[in-house]
DNA sequence: TAGGATAGCTACCCGCGAGTATGATGCATG
DNA sequence: CATGCATCATACTCGCGGGTAGCTATCCTA
């Protein structure tokens, strides 16, 4: 990344104004190395899950050896919490923006949604959907669950506020936001990244699907998603 | 199960009809246990994921040993193939059920997806769910692949025969099957027995959900859905 | 130029768990 | 009684993989 401008600098001692700057460049390239191990794991994990993926296997895949790996991450444990967090922390970028947003609920939660959609489809989608509490101690364990119920508990008082706005049909908010969740987590399951469609294009695939419904709308009322729809059926 | 009235019999020397009689009962006796089996096995997975599972795990709670677990199964692979199809099969007989009724297609969709709600929070629902590929043999993995594909087409089938005779909104399939049975198979992650809906409660919540939309309804058409929504906030 | 921090490797330990060799028990048949 | 089959246990093998001990190389700083 930024390896390239920064190491030459370094080495060919540039005028340093502080003592401790070549000490920071050092920290930033192992905060780097430290990412590429974090989503070489990652890689792997969405490949062969887990439990089949041994840390000889990312090492290989860094080109370095496994105490390498160790000398940048604590255990394998923290590497799948790290992935995770890495998952899940664009959803919760979304919701802290949405915050500010003044747009009646239904648009603030499709926005939110739709970066959802594309964090799960992300390299880190795998992890941030299938970390389990099984597979961690029960600090980390407790640490995912918070997280997770944090989203879950956004999206209920978003659909609680549709409600109350008048932009989402009645609706039980707890099962609604089950399904919209579940709908989305399961993209993980299934998409590659040789798809043919984005993470964003799923997400607003999957949005129009929740919007609009099964019971076809009648009179002015399907307007937008289902005219998407049919144009989306022509091509 | 049925063993207190027909090991009795077998054991007294009852008039015999067929000198192969006491043999069917041997095989019998066998098949309920292997099933037992299958069931501690389901059971664990479910706790402590499939590869948190040893095979003495399992046997311990059968109180027998490891040897007698594997005198009725081949080895832990097949233990999770055998789980997976006593999982999907209510589903597939579903589908088998629901061809034969004269219907609007989104009435036998929704038939369907109760049965799938329930198969997916019964004891198999996880195994169902979470039967990975990567774990299985190039064999398993193709069979479950198999099933799992015959599911997928079969509700994206009911989407469209729905679309054309009118009682299903105009949607693209593909991506309306992956939403609808992404949100029910996710079920199997947070669902416990303990909690106080049934599987056939949740499919039923997570229907109106999808049949609804999340945009209001105005006018004749937010009848049903509706109506039963305020009840259910109602209490 | 010595000393220390950083970064990385080879070679190992060791426990867990899948799967098995072997033998004991018990029941049916001849 | 002897033979054979079915059922299950004890006690093992063995490889995989998480994690570590200890050595080496490099580079920065005093």
């Amino acid at each position: 990344m930024s390896r390239e401008e920064s190491r030459p600098e370094s080495a060919a001692r540039a005028p340093r104004e502080s003592p401790w700057r070549a000490n920071r460049e050092r920290l930033r390239d192992r905060q780097v190395k430290r990412e590429a191990v974090i989503r070489a794991a990652a890689h792997a994990f969405n490949r062969k899950g887990y439990h089949n993926t041994s840390l000889d296997d990312i090492a290989a895949a860094l080109e370095v050896s496994k105490p390498t790996v160790y000398y940048y991450v604590s255990n394998k444990e923290q590497l799948l919490f790290e992935c995770f967090v890495a998952g899940i922390e664009p959803i919760r970028a979304a919701f802290r923006e949405v915050r500010l947003v003044k747009e009646p609920a239904r648009n603030r939660l499709k926005a939110v949604l739709r970066h959802y959609g594309q964090a799960v489809a992300s390299e880190f989608g795998w992890c941030m959907v299938r970390a389990e509490d099984q597979d961690l101690s029960p600090a980390m364990s407790g640490h995912i669950k918070a997280l997770k119920s944090e989203i879950d508990q956004g999206i209920r008082r978003l659909l609680r506020e549709g409600v109350q706005d008048g932009s989402i049909h009645p609706c039980d908010p707890k099962m609604t936001a089950f399904a919209l969740a579940g709908a989305l987590n399961w993209i993980a399951h299934w998409y590659r990244e040789s798809q043919s469609l984005s993470g964003a294009q799923i997400a607003e695939a999957f949005i129009t699907v929740f919007e609009s419904g099964l019971i076809p709308r009648t009179g002015a009322e399907n307007t937008r998603a289902a005219r998407r729809m049919s144009v989306r059926l022509a091509r």
